[in-house]
DNA sequence: TGTTGTTTGTGATTTATTTGACAGTTTTCC
DNA sequence: GGAAAACTGTCAAATAAATCACAAACAACA
């Protein structure tokens, strides 16, 4: 991989070249220019290009991109090509539904723990995993060298738990709560806040409805 | 409303600036300065006050912001004045998940029908909602003048069942499926690529580590 | 094997976004 | 009531990101 930090716009972009380059494999499509990507992907095939290029050049010009390759050569980038552990921390209705959810376990996240500090559902069983005291998450992380855990919980204890995680060696966090962690420089933290992104589905709907309006009008 | 078209990443922040606000509010502080703002927020001042800017000054010189002021203004602009209400399309984990996840409710944005599939989970009752059979949705959009459709049903399903909401009036689509809808113009959508989040956590570690690797090496 | 058409990689240009700076207001405190 | 401090709104500058444009490399085919 290259030294110069790449931008966050082009990492956000990287796992959507990968669902598109795979769907092409699964077409049987073995070769694919910049060009009819994206018409495809709804980009420009300079943006494509230049993406590809601060990893190190995949195509061959006259020919373009091998599918399978570049797809490999992504799946690289991204850290698809090695397994990765994780616990669910909260087992309520988002934490049940992503422990149930088996397409990560295809893309080789394996989650080997859930917790919750609810006594009524612990020891209830969610697809192979029987829920743990919450109290037991630290030791669990340490033990099984546990590299992401998923939080599922809400705000005030989301808050209290992630110090005793970072304690425990955890590397990434992928967080569902609402709030914004305070964390040390080498954690990894990836927001997921589902409530904001309702949210700007109802601004764009205000603002679409509110030109309408105008429109009328005139 | 301002007439200048509002740049995408305005958007995206102004979720953000309603958590923060609503945080304060609870707290029980009265008036904000972008200064103290921009320490919790961390970002820049200046980047707080050029925002509330493009929807015109909330603010005065001198004092700064007040909380409830401003909490209730950017609530109108994001359209939390007013109800909305959406249907979910496919019940399986996360579909149910959501359903249950009683928070958005608060927020105005009201649950009316949850479809599914399968029969064998028809008719079963999530929350106070029965499942209904996939096939009605259609009807049941136009009926209820549903505004919102949330998308948590496979690739293949997602695409088949779009049209039929485009043209039963939806207005936006919440979508969790894995996949790029091709929509009319003036219908919004909002993508939640839960996968796709989770690969750029998977990158970013994958990153912090190869440069722990180098260090120790040098 | 030569010629034409295709396509990448990349530096230059354009566009978008963020940050900095400060005039003009308002508050605060004596 | 007046001077000093605090803050916003806004324009200008700096930075970041996307797009354009084209030379160099390769493929295809006669």
């Amino acid at each position: 991989m290259t030294d110069r930090k790449i931008s966050q716009a082009v990492i956000s972009r990287l796992p959507r070249y990968y669902r598109y380059l795979g769907d092409l494999k699964d077409e049987g499509v073995e070769r694919i220019s910049s060009h009819d990507l994206s018409v495809r992907m709804h980009v420009t095939a300079s943006q494509i290009r230049q993406d590809f290029n601060h990893f190190g050049g995949f195509g061959q010009q006259g020919y373009g991109y091998n599918v399978g390759y570049l797809l490999e050569e992504i799946a690289k980038i991204i850290g698809l090509d090695q397994k990765h552990t994780l616990v669910i921390v909260g087992a309520g209705n988002l934490g049940q539904a992503l422990a149930n959810y088996m397409n990560f376990e295809r893309r080789g996240f394996i989650t080997l723990g859930i917790f919750d500090k609810n006594p009524e559902i612990i020891g209830k069983k969610v697809r192979n995993l029987e829920i743990r005291d919450i109290s037991e998450v630290a030791d669990f992380v340490r033990e099984n060298n546990i590299e992401i855990a998923v939080l599922t919980l809400p705000k005030a204890g989301a808050t209290e738990i992630v110090g005793k995680l970072v304690d425990s060696g955890i590397k990434g966090i992928w967080n569902f709560a609402h709030v914004d962690l305070e964390l040390p420089e080498d954690i990894i933290v990836e927001n997921v806040h589902l409530s904001e992104s309702l949210m700007k589905l109802s601004y764009k709907i205000s603002c679409s409805q509110s030109g309408e309006d105008r429109a009328q009008m005139e």
